[in-house]
RNA sequence: GGAGAGGUACCGAAGUGGCCAUAACGGGCUCGAUUCGAAAUCGAGUAGAGGAUGAUGAGUCCUCACGUGGGUUCGAAUCCCACCCUCUCCGCCA
């Protein structure tokens, strides 16, 4: 949620962001709803203190002057009903304006690209090198089944189209990954792992921004008030909602596996083939709280931090800075990591890693006190570190042989106790 | 799911219709005094959110804030209704 005060002050810069975002929102009618609101707010206030005063003196009055007191009480009455005819007015005015706040996204760091998603990206680091072939290589929806890793046939069977079933050692390399991935984290990133629960209340995505704006995108539960999260941020970033943090205790950093639920109703008919676009997946996520000024610095440090297992596993990857229109609403920086994956021979991506700034912050009131005694938000960040299945498609795509059989990467084997996946 | 108790500041806690919310009282924390230093003691500080005015500064004024949301009343922490959370007991359950 962006600062009143700043649309109030800047709504220039507000409608800048709206258009490189490609977002549809309209600030106009925010500072109409604000202006009218306030004048509204001043009224009604001006009519409380006024009547707040009267009832200083009438507890006395009553006592010492039983029909002078009747007397006020009836202009009192008149008063406060004036008064609170004008609270409502405030009320549902201050409403509306919030509810338009909501939908202003937020506003691009200035060394973000300006333009369209497909031209306007930037690679800005490359690492790992594409495996060479002597042979054409599979794609993973043929490798794996043969492999005896995943069952998509039974997993539609299950659960309809979308969903992966991972069986055997398929099943083991997942499980393999994640705890993995979590104990670099902990042992050598410094963050603390949580685990947290998967659904949640609404306030929560409206917290982290998912809410009001994507409620296609989510599963929601039809008899109770809580939604499937998309992602782990969702739970893990509001553990400190409405919350002040210890000054000190910054940079704050968790990292938490979990399961992600989406709707991808937007998407529908894209990636239909395989797992690298599915509506239930497993994935490690890296969350940040920061002192305003540490956040750009942290956001580098957390996005290396995703590089690393990428590094370590030998998938080839790349960085990508992401331009202004294709970036997230919450965002005001964004780097996506992708992995190439041999068989498709795509680029797919594996992680995100985002700079939110104050944005979540002021939704979830999150804070913390500053050496001057002031209460700041502090700066939310996070990304993926890493997402699953789709390591497993580029493990499955870039490291297969000529025999139809898939090299387990060094650094998984002691959690696979096998090195190589076989054709069963 | 049923019965009961409770939710006030960093913690404990008083307040049961107006003189009680920058919130009694006790503790914690910070700073200062005292001390060679410390303990003890003494003193000061320890709440936010919003509006008006000002320059988005300083200052001033006002409003809101007693779990949340409504209601009654001239006036609500206090009375009424609904909901949320915590604790105890019972039931159920992996």
């Amino acid at each position: 949620m962006l600062d009143i005060q700043l649309i109030r002050s800047h709504p220039d810069r507000v409608r800048g962001a709206i258009a490189a975002k490609k977002a549809k929102a309209d600030v106009d009618a925010v500072l109409a709803a604000d202006e009218k609101w306030r004048h509204a707010t001043t009224e009604a206030q001006k009519l409380q203190a006024e009547s707040n005063a009267a009832n200083r003196d009438m507890g006395r009055l009553m006592k010492e002057n039983r029909a002078e007191g009747e007397k006020l009480k009836v202009r009192l009455k008149e008063l406060s009903d004036r008064r609170k005819a004008l609270e409502d007015e405030a009320k549902a005015l201050e409403g509306e304006r919030d509810r338009l706040v909501l939908d202003l996204p937020n506003i691009p760091q200035d060394d973000v690209p300006v333009g369209p998603e497909e031209t306007h990206n930037r690679v800005v680091k490359e690492g790992g090198a594409k495996p060479a072939f002597g042979f054409k290589p599979q794609a993973h929806w043929d490798l794996g089944p043969k492999l005896g890793v995943v069952d998509f046939d039974r997993a539609a069977k299950i659960s309809g189209s979308g969903f992966v079933l991972f069986t055997g050692l398929g099943a083991r390399l997942q499980r393999a990954l994640v705890a993995w991935f979590i104990d670099v984290h902990t042992r050598e990133h410094g963050y603390t792992e949580v685990y947290p629960p998967v659904l949640v209340l609404r306030d929560t995505m409206v917290g982290t921004g998912q809410l009001p704006k994507f409620e296609e995108e989510m599963y929601k539960l039809k008899d109770d008030p809580l939604y499937l999260i998309p992602t782990a941020e969702v739970p893990v970033t509001n553990i400190y909602r409405d919350e002040i943090l210890p000054a000190e205790k910054l940079p704050l950093l968790h990292c938490a596996f979990s399961l992600c639920f989406r709707r991808e109703a937007g998407a529908a008919g894209k990636d239909t083939r395989g797992m690298i676009r599915v509506h239930q997946f497993d994935k490690v996520e890296m969350v940040k709280w920061t002192r305003p000024e540490e956040s750009e610095a942290e956001h580098e440090k957390l996005t290396a931090n995703a590089e690393v297992l990428l590094n370590r596993l030998g998938l080839p990857w790349r960085r990508v800075l992401i331009a202004t229109a294709g970036m997230g609403f919450s965002n005001q920086k964004q780097y996506d990591l992708e992995v190439h994956a041999a068989g498709v021979d795509r680029w797919i991506e594996v992680s995100s890693c985002s700079n939110f700034g104050e944005f979540q912050a002021r939704r979830a009131g999150i804070r913390f006190r500053d050496t001057d005694g002031k209460l700041r938000y502090v700066h939310t960040l996070n990304g993926s570190g890493l997402a699953l299945p789709r390591i497993v498609v580029g493990i499955l795509e870039n490291f297969q042989q000529a025999d139809g059989s898939v090299v387990i990467p060094e650094v998984l084997r002691p959690y696979m106790g096998v090195d190589r996946l076989t054709a069963v």
